[in-house]
DNA sequence: CGCCTTTTGTGTTCTCGACTACACAGTGCG
DNA sequence: CGCACTGTGTAGTCGAGAACACAAAAGGCG
């Protein structure tokens, strides 16, 4: 059973003022606009520094590595986190042990537990699946962040929105569609605003847990992707070699 | 099929200052704290009668009739609807026809199809299943009311929350349970607050079209659950006998 | 190089729920 | 008072994908 407390979260935490405000990145708009499962929005792209260097007094900062759970069910404390760097998965367990993801998160956006932020449900787990950077706030200062600076209330909206748009489109897909055409609409999803040729970098395993559903039959359902030329496989690795045509599979 | 536009929508609008300003009412509050897939929250349950007036300036009042169409997929002009009285669907149609129903708001809460409320997508409609009073406002509107009173930021942000948990809740359900238990934890989230005999009015199509199954697969499972005893069946009406069963027949 | 873990390829059985096809009971309405 | 429509019950077929069981590659690493 995955129920590891976080040990080393609180304790090692450091007066994020070591790190600099940085500019938004270009790179980090780019990612803005993506609205798959991999949703990353810049929550700061407009703020001035000086309200960087306010916000950063306010929160902790904490290192997490690979591996590690941030939080579980059951951990009542209502923390938002935002993702500096690295990469995190919220996701949940049956009660056979199976596991469903909900969502990847970038850096740059928030995640948390919070019911404002629609996780503070009983079940979803936070993992690092990389070492990551995240700070830490409490309700209290988010609430008190967005007073201030309303307009960081609307960027997290727009986390939200894109968080709830992307949901209700995978709802839709497991309601009509099919498992090769919803795999196909994950690998696209996966690669947008990818340059050169897209390619996705995942275990069939790891897919199955994205979808729902086996590994063997998304083991099946690329091979019939596979089969009209859409992409090439190899180990861990999708290259993607017609998307039209897996656009066109993706309608169904 | 469902193509309709809505004619009279628009041109019906009335200067919304004769509808005055009510204070939050206490039934209101109850519902706020409701999180099924009738997702209601209070936006304004703490903004002053001031602050109404204002709001009331910048937004115009439409009245719509049961069954005509707010909005369907394809309207680009971002509008965002505040619904004061009645109920609206919030669904998407598959090709082949078939109907999934994303939420149904209540009064007292937002919904529209900006990217801010994750329902910009291609596929929604927005259909009113009862007569219903929404005001309209534009996202400049939005955007300037909440940079001006960020409370309501938050309170779209409880909003789409709120949304968000049931929509992954769902998610996690459609992947792990079958349907008798699905149904079973959605009868209970319906009538979930509800003081006396809890009670669901809806016909097994309806239910079918939330739950994203056959009607009689609906009508199947239903019987399931009466034979042990959980609930009571009549024409258009299901019954809550006991609630206890029913709970541990929806955690599969 | 050989051992061990991870990843992938199959094959087979079995169950749920999609889909089709009726039959029939309330309900409303002309 | 009969007719149409909506809502329910009941089979029965069929296919996708779950669930289980191995086998074979492909890397990593000592």
């Amino acid at each position: 059973m995955v129920r590891a407390r976080l040990q080393g979260l609180f304790g090692s935490e450091t007066v994020s003022g070591t790190t600099a405000p940085t500019v938004p990145s270009l790179a980090a708009q780019e990612r803005g606009r993506k609205l798959g499962y991999l949703s990353a929005i810049d929550i700061f792209r407009d703020m001035g520094l000086e309200d960087m260097a306010q916000l950063d007094k306010m929160t902790r900062m904490s290192t997490v590595r690979k591996g590690q759970i941030i939080f579980s069910p059951g951990d009542t404390d209502e923390m938002l986190f935002l993702l500096k760097r690295g990469r995190i998965q919220l996701y949940t367990l049956s009660p056979d042990g199976r596991k469903l993801v909900l969502s990847i998160v970038e850096p740059d956006t928030f995640f948390g537990q919070m019911s404002v932020l629609g996780q503070q449900m009983a079940s979803t787990f936070a993992e690092a699946v990389e070492d990551s950077t995240v700070c830490i706030m409490t309700r209290d200062d988010i609430e008190a962040l967005i007073l201030e600076k309303p307009r960081v209330g609307l960027r997290l909206l727009e986390v939200l929105g894109a968080r709830l748009l992307a949901t209700e489109t995978r709802l839709e897909e497991v309601a009509f569609k099919r498992v090769p055409a919803r795999l196909a609409g994950l690998l696209l999803r996966l690669t947008e605003g990818a340059t050169g040729t897209r390619t996705v970098e995942l275990s069939h395993q790891e897919i199955a847990e994205i979808l729902g559903v086996y590994r063997e039959t998304v083991t099946n359902a690329l091979d019939r992707l596979k089969a009209t030329g859409a992409l090439e496989i190899g180990r861990r690795r999708i290259a993607l070699t017609d998307v039209g045509q897996l656009e066109r599979l993706a309608e169904e």
